[in-house]
DNA sequence: ATAGGGTTAG
């Protein structure tokens, strides 16, 4: 509005002719598009000048038109540019190659080429040609490009530095291999363009996007390019930036580092690619003191250093240095910058600050797609899942990234139905399922133990090509893990182009919680001996598997190296996994005596491992005690009542535990003695679970003949066989799937003994929403059965049917 | 040419 009102005044007397206006005018947009850095605030300024010019009868010329086309595309504001476009009467080709850049600039190639063939072939030049191959090469189709380049060959137009320059941009989309790079060399020399700077750093940045491309040696490139970079006679900014940030992307920071060491003036962008590589690292250390170096150097960061900073803050959790950027940056800066404050809003909820992350994206005047996708990730990431329901219903638009925040989040917060629904819908509204989408869905399925549409989804991903995706591979790896499909989780892990310590965490985690303890560890060591360093979770995972397996000094042995060797600090959940570890093969004393060493007050989990032992080890006094802990530390007593009965009635004492049934009774907890089933075929498994020796099972039998009652009331299981595993707790313990099939079948094949224990993980579908504490069979509350039929679902549920549809 | 939003392991 500012601009409008010294305009008012100013356009009067002074200016008379046309060239005069038509000067200031562009004087006026020129600082316009300088002041602002909003694209959403100079498209609405510029439609003022705009507007202005219309009102005060000055009629652009065609340079000012063209001028208008080209501000208006860059500024999102593509509308205004085509009805600009479509009042020339009989549009130049310097307008119509302004139209081709600001289609091409607004991402819209094709747009761009029906201008280019509406442009006659007499008018054509080389310039609109560069154009149309600079919007090909801009908006990654490198094939339509060199197409476009033949053509222009073949109808005799003479390409310049600059053509070369974007048909090398192309190449570079496309370029996979080393033989590529150097014929595109020979080819460049011989055209005599290799004297053009241009030209030659289009060339370095060929070299630069092959050494990414996993077909290619990256040393060998990036050496190549590096010769390239110090034979040019003299560089220019680009051809330094364009080196220093192959090098970053190609993760050799060191050599990034001697080239930006050796530059004499040091360029902002410069310094800013370094912080930024150090950041990607996870360097953050190093990327801070870049940024003091770089204050002391007297350059004024701009917003890309302020983001990079902001990220390392947020990263490595130093809120007040980023609260200090924060402070910095309002106190320099009139207006700062969208993607600075988008910085914020992860710095915020990082630091476990929700609502000040709220804060600052409701006070940002230009939202864009990055400030609405950061607020729903605080949401997600915080378990806040309604609001991050609401909050991705109210989005004005949603990439596929915010689809998949929401899959993942509703994934991690138990409701992988709704997780799937969403993937589903994705898919028919035909939104790009991109990997980290299919890793959602597939630890959706994960959670609901649903083996069939996690396998349909392991074949749609080799189907869109996604299978050598790190994330979805770990996911898969998961995903057969806790069903239980070892060989598959297995095959996965070993047909994965590359792993990380998240795969092998995964993989140890699969076999340790299905009884290959032995194997988990043996693949522990394995993952040692590559040098992979081990971080808490691959501790937590591998003492839990020496601890399913019986294998108590390993398992000892992991806890000590942990902080001796790779100085990781024992946190209260490894404590847990220790005393479940002892616990479980009945050193119960040694156990009690880790619980009064620990540098920590123990916490419920402790102490549900203690009562667990002491139940199974028949151990009255101790199992006692651990209750009364218990009992003092949960809300919810329902599990420490069962365990407590169970400790009772493992020793014999009917009478104690008949009390503490009781007494649960009396505070309202509706548990009988354990009973869960599971449908398959015309059989119905019905598990027993605690002590089934005890009078009190007549519960049980009385509840199963109410379930067949009611079974054949709705009219579904007329020849229902029932099959009675009996389950008194005893020392074995098997770990199963919660899959229900496969629950079965290794129900058919171990052949259980009598006094087994089933042990069920946190997957647990089939025994429905039994709220989250659905660790043992022992506590679960199955009132549910699932049956499937092909995509199907039937889901029976206190006498209600409900039926879904994955697919 | 540089930046900001995502995923997977217990």
């Amino acid at each position: 509005m500012v601009y409008l009102f010294t305009m008012k005044n100013a356009v009067k007397p002074s200016l008379q002719n046309h060239a005069d206006i038509a000067n200031f005018y562009a004087v006026q947009l020129q600082l316009l598009c300088r002041r602002h850095k909003h694209a959403t605030s100079v498209s609405a300024l510029v439609r003022s000048v705009h507007a202005n010019m219309i009102t005060s009868g000055f009629r652009p010329r065609s340079h000012m038109l063209n001028r208008l086309i080209d501000i208006y595309s860059k500024y999102s504001s593509l509308v205004y540019a085509k009805r600009l476009f479509d009042k020339i009467p009989q549009p130049d080709v310097v307008a119509r190659t302004t139209m081709i850049a600001a289609y091409s600039a607004s991402g819209e190639p094709k747009l761009a080429r029906s201008v280019f063939d509406k442009t006659p072939l007499s008018i054509r030049d080389t310039v609109c040609y560069n154009a149309m191959i600079t919007a090909y090469s801009h908006n990654n189709d490198g094939h339509a490009a060199i197409e476009l380049f033949l053509d222009m060959r073949w109808k005799s137009f003479r390409p310049d530095e600059y053509t070369y320059t974007s048909v090398l941009a192309a190449l570079a989309l496309i370029a996979d291999h080393e033989m590529h790079c150097r014929q595109l060399q020979c080819a460049v020399v011989k055209s005599g363009m290799a004297n053009f700077k241009c030209v030659v750093n289009a060339l370095i940045s060929v070299y630069v996007r092959c050494a990414s491309s996993p077909l290619a040696s990256s040393l060998l490139l990036m050496d190549a390019a590096s010769k390239l970079f110090y034979e040019m006679p003299e560089r220019d900014d680009l051809s330094w930036t364009t080196i220093i940030t192959g090098y970053v992307k190609n993760d050799d920071l060191d050599a990034a580092r001697k080239v930006f060491d050796g530059m004499d003036e040091k360029l902002l962008v410069a310094w800013n690619a370094m912080i930024s590589g150090y950041v990607h690292k996870g360097l953050f250390f190093e990327a801070l003191d870049m940024f003091r170096k770089m204050y002391l150097a007297g350059m004024k960061p701009d917003e890309f250093t302020c983001t990079s900073i902001l990220s390392a803050c947020a990263d490595a959790g130093l809120f007040l240095l980023g609260k200090q950027v924060h402070a910095y940056v309002r106190r320099t800066e009139e207006e700062i910058h969208v993607s600075v404050c988008n910085a914020l809003i992860t710095l915020y909820w990082k630091c476990g600050r929700v609502d000040d992350a709220r804060k600052v994206f409701d006070n940002l005047l230009f939202k864009d797609l990055v400030s609405w996708n950061a607020v729903l990730s605080a949401y997600v990431s915080a378990g806040r899942i309604n609001e991050a329901k609401l909050f991705f219903n109210e989005m004005p638009e949603k990439n596929s990234l915010a689809w998949t925040v929401m899959i993942s989040g509703l994934a991690q917060n138990g409701l992988g139905e709704d997780a799937l629904k969403l993937f589903n819908q994705m898919r028919v509204k035909g939104i790009e399922l991109c990997d980290y989408a299919f890793a959602g869905a597939i630890t959706s399925c994960a959670v609901l133990g649903a083996l069939d549409t996690g396998c349909q989804l392991h074949a749609l991903l080799i189907q869109r090509g996604y299978d050598s995706s790190l994330s979805a591979g770990n996911a898969l790896v998961t995903f057969y893990g806790r069903s239980g499909v070892i060989e598959a989780a297995r095959n996965v892990f070993l047909t994965m182009p590359c792993v990380d310590l998240v795969s092998w965490n995964a993989l140890v985690a699969a076999l340790g919680q299905h009884g290959y303890g032995v194997e988990a560890v043996e693949l522990f060591e394995q993952m040692l001996h590559e040098n992979i360093t081990p971080d808490r979770i691959s501790f937590l995972t591998v003492i839990s598997a020496c601890s399913h397996a019986g294998l108590v000094e390993k398992g000892r042995h992991y806890f000590n190296i942990m902080h001796s060797v790779y100085k990781i600090k024992p946190g209260e959940d490894h404590y847990a996994r220790l005393i479940d570890l002892l616990s479980r093969v009945g050193r119960l004393l040694e156990a009690k005596e880790v619980i009064q060493n620990m540098p920590y007050k123990p916490g419920a989990p402790i102490w549900e491992a203690l009562l667990a032992g002491c139940r199974t080890h028949k151990n009255v006094d101790l199992g006692v005690e651990a209750a009364e802990k218990l009992f003092e530390l949960t809300p919810q007593h329902d599990g420490t009542y069962i365990l407590l009965a169970n400790t009772f009635a493992a020793a014999g004492r009917w009478d104690e535990a008949a009390k503490v049934r009781k007494l649960m009774r009396d505070q309202g907890v509706k548990k009988e003695p354990g009973c869960s089933w599971i449908k398959v075929e015309n059989t119905v498994h019905v598990f027993l679970v605690g002590d089934t020796a005890h009078p009190e099972i007549q519960v049980v039998y009385n509840y199963l003949e109410e379930l067949r009652l009611k079974m054949r009331k709705m009219g579904y299981v007329p020849d229902t066989q029932y099959v009675l595993h009996d389950m008194e707790t005893e020392q074995k313990e098997y770990a199963l799937s919660t899959h229900s099939e496969k629950l079965a079948v290794v129900f058919g094949i171990l052949k259980l003994p009598r006094g087994a224990t089933i042990r069920v993980f946190k997957n647990l579908r089939i025994c429905g929403d039994c709220h989250s504490a659905l660790k043992f069979m022992s506590k679960v509350e199955a009132r549910e059965i699932i049956v499937r039929d092909g995509n199907r679902f039937h889901h029976f549920r206190d006498g209600e049917c409900s039926c879904g549809n994955y697919w």
